[in-house]
DNA sequence: GCAAATTAATGATTTATTCAAG
DNA sequence: CTTGAATAAATCATTAATTTGC
């Protein structure tokens, strides 16, 4: 058994479809859809969604960004030094030109799941070398979606999979992945567990001094 | 209704016992009994617990660093330039001198829940202004808890509320927080929804150019 | 060829930064 | 200004590619 998902080349063509599509910060929602579809192709969480997206986009942006530095050396090696941020601002970012077409989905927004998009999307300055300055290209990429009720995050860890390993997920919310939650007993303040970060102090093994 | 989480004065005075204690990063095992003591105090639900130990440390950090900075800049002036990145070897990090005692939770462990804490703890160098290096402290303060199984985070959004608004939180797990995932159609790819990021292209208003 | 050793990709977490409500 | 909420960046860790010596 992987001790992570390790994602089938269906799921991976589909995925980037997907993102080619314009999807980067799937809602909820829609993590239920891909989760639900891709667990056709093999064994998939939520999670594993969102983590894919969240990692291609970080990483399509850092792509750019060499890129981007690249093409500006070689812009200054090519002229004389003056005010080369400027040059910056026509490169223009590959990766998501603010796709409207290929909407990967739609559902029932009655609900009122949908966010609201705020709509300043258009400034995307690039800012580049400037050190200790925000750089504007980050906010053309980032997320605005901004869930309006509390479902949040955790909805979109749920299992989808119908893919039975198991008979079929228990419909039952004190079970999660076959763990009952059990409701653990309420604060015996007695120190046990160490449970914590790494606020072991385990000193035990003398390395140091 | 108030948008966001705001917690009583006794909840505040319980989290700040907890961080005291030791806790930093708790799991989701222990999300679940903080949150369901909590809310004998009043709504809370499992991601204000996280939210409010992640922010909680972060801006003790934050404080502990601008401390330092001022500490190392005050060795500035009063002695002459020389290495003074040793200096701040010996400004031990406030915050989380490693507990051992107060912990504040213990259970059972036999669910297989419980990380191992990895325990290369006692190394905690601060190497602050050193540029491009890791800041050791970090590590100090880094999580080390591995979830074995596939719980993951899910369970730390759990709602565990009985403060009873409606009557009781429905054991099904279609329904979060009042709303029905009614598993949405699959795969209509049709464009629609344009319920993505900031991929809308509004371009409506011609405030550039 | 074929493992052990290295390196590159990439899944999963944690931390830093930002936004915005009050 | 404080702080809850959320996202993006940095990092960790494991798996896959690739190289290397035999």
């Amino acid at each position: 058994m992987p001790s992570r998902w390790c994602p089938t080349p269906e799921q991976v063509r589909i995925l980037e479809e997907m993102y080619r599509g314009g999807i980067r910060n799937p809602n909820p929602s829609q993590i239920q859809q891909i989760t639900a579809h891709l667990s056709l192709y093999g064994k998939i969480e939520g999670k594993n969604v969102f983590y894919w997206f969240q990692n291609h986009k970080a990483r399509d942006r850092q792509k750019l960004r060499k890129k981007l530095i690249i093409r500006h050396q070689q812009l200054l090696r090519h002229q004389q030094p003056q005010n080369h941020h400027h040059l910056l601002h026509f490169l223009e970012p590959p990766p998501p030109p603010p796709p409207v077409l290929l909407q990967l989905f739609h559902y029932n927004n009655s609900s009122g799941f949908l966010p609201q998009i705020s709509n300043d999307t258009a400034k995307w300055r690039v800012d580049y070398h400037l050190p200790d300055q925000r750089r504007e290209m980050d906010k053309y990429y980032a997320t605005v979606m901004r869930t309006n009720g509390s479902d949040w995050r955790m909805m979109m860890m749920l299992d989808v999979s119908p893919t039975s390993t198991t008979t079929t997920t228990p419909p039952c919310c004190n079970i999660v992945n076959n763990k009952p939650l059990k409701t653990l007993e309420l604060f015996p303040i007695t120190a046990t567990g160490l449970n914590d970060d790494k606020c072991t102090t385990s000193l035990l093994d003398s390395t140091s001094n």
